[in-house]
DNA sequence: CACTGAATGCAAGATTTTTTCGTGCTAGAG
DNA sequence: CTCTAGCACGAAAAAATCTTGCATTCAGTG
């Protein structure tokens, strides 16, 4: 899946290209390149190059949670009991693998999991913790906190020069 | 800039729609028409109309943190000393203003704030702690978790259809 | 000093986005 | 029941953008 024949170092070009085109990726080649003293085929190239290398994962439109009825935003802490690696890539897939999770990383500390998961309703979920964390034997603990504001959303990456 | 005219309600075809963009906008319109059968200005007419009405926040590209040297990601859960309703507005304008804090949420449970922070070094990330916690003598606690692995990243509301 | 590889800009060609225009549908008024 | 206004649609044209081909430049190498 992820090639990696083309791992070029990015030079200041490439960042400059990034740091606009994770702000908004409508923004014409044309643009882009007038704002970083390259011409439109020159952006076009590189946005290419970066996008085979990995180095842009995805082009998407960020959509508002609440207006499409998925109002509610959740934070979950989970604890297994047992962390084989074995136990902890099945996790790994089952929490990727449902739609609600949004995003999951494996960390250290107090917790190894946690979730950031978008549901419609508290009822649907106390029904995805049940279907999760409690028919899940592994899982030791879970904590949960409820958003009230997101205050900032997004997956910028600070780049040099902010 | 926010209009609130055209608060109309999503149909299954804005729904579609948005479920084909927010994993990739760079989708024709001609190609999404397809899919939704409808045709391509039409489709166009219906992404304006939800870009005005912020049903679609955003139009970007994901980067991925590790290709440009900022490889660590971290979780931090703060907890505030006073929770009036200045000093929360106060911390959450200061957590949003820092590029290294991709994301902010005001949340309930044993937290008042869950931060997303991406730095390049753990000693960038101590740097942080010291000017945005222990700088601040609102902060009562706060607690890290560092990112092992990002199992899985990403903004995209599970949509009717999944 | 010549050669190779990589990146560039320009210009042409292909594709997409955007606008224009005429039609059909639906709801409300007469 | 008929008429009219408002809306959204599709088809086609127009505008803009993206993509490709090509000649040139520059750095590194034999």
């Amino acid at each position: 899946m992820s090639d990696s024949s083309s791992l070029r170092t990015l030079d200041n070009f490439d960042l400059a290209i990034l740091n606009i085109l994770q702000r908004d990726n409508t923004t014409p080649q044309r643009v882009i390149g007038e704002a970083v003293n390259l011409s439109a085929p020159a952006v076009q190239r590189r946005i290419r190059r970066m996008e085979e290398a990995g180095v842009i994962q995805a082009n998407v439109a960020i959509v508002d949670p609440a207006q499409v009825g998925q109002a509610i935003t959740i934070f979950v802490e989970v604890e297994v009991i047992s962390e084989t690696a074995e136990l902890i890539d099945a996790a790994k897939q089952e929490f990727a693998a449902v739609p609600e999770v949004q995003q999951c990383y494996y960390v250290t500390g107090e917790a190894d999991f946690v979730l950031v998961v978008v549901v419609p309703t508290m009822t649907a979920y106390e029904a995805l913790t049940r279907r999760l964390f409690f028919g899940n034997n592994n899982v030791k603990r879970f904590r949960t906190f409820v958003a009230m504001d997101r205050v900032k959303v997004g997956l910028a990456v600070p780049l040099p020069g902010d």
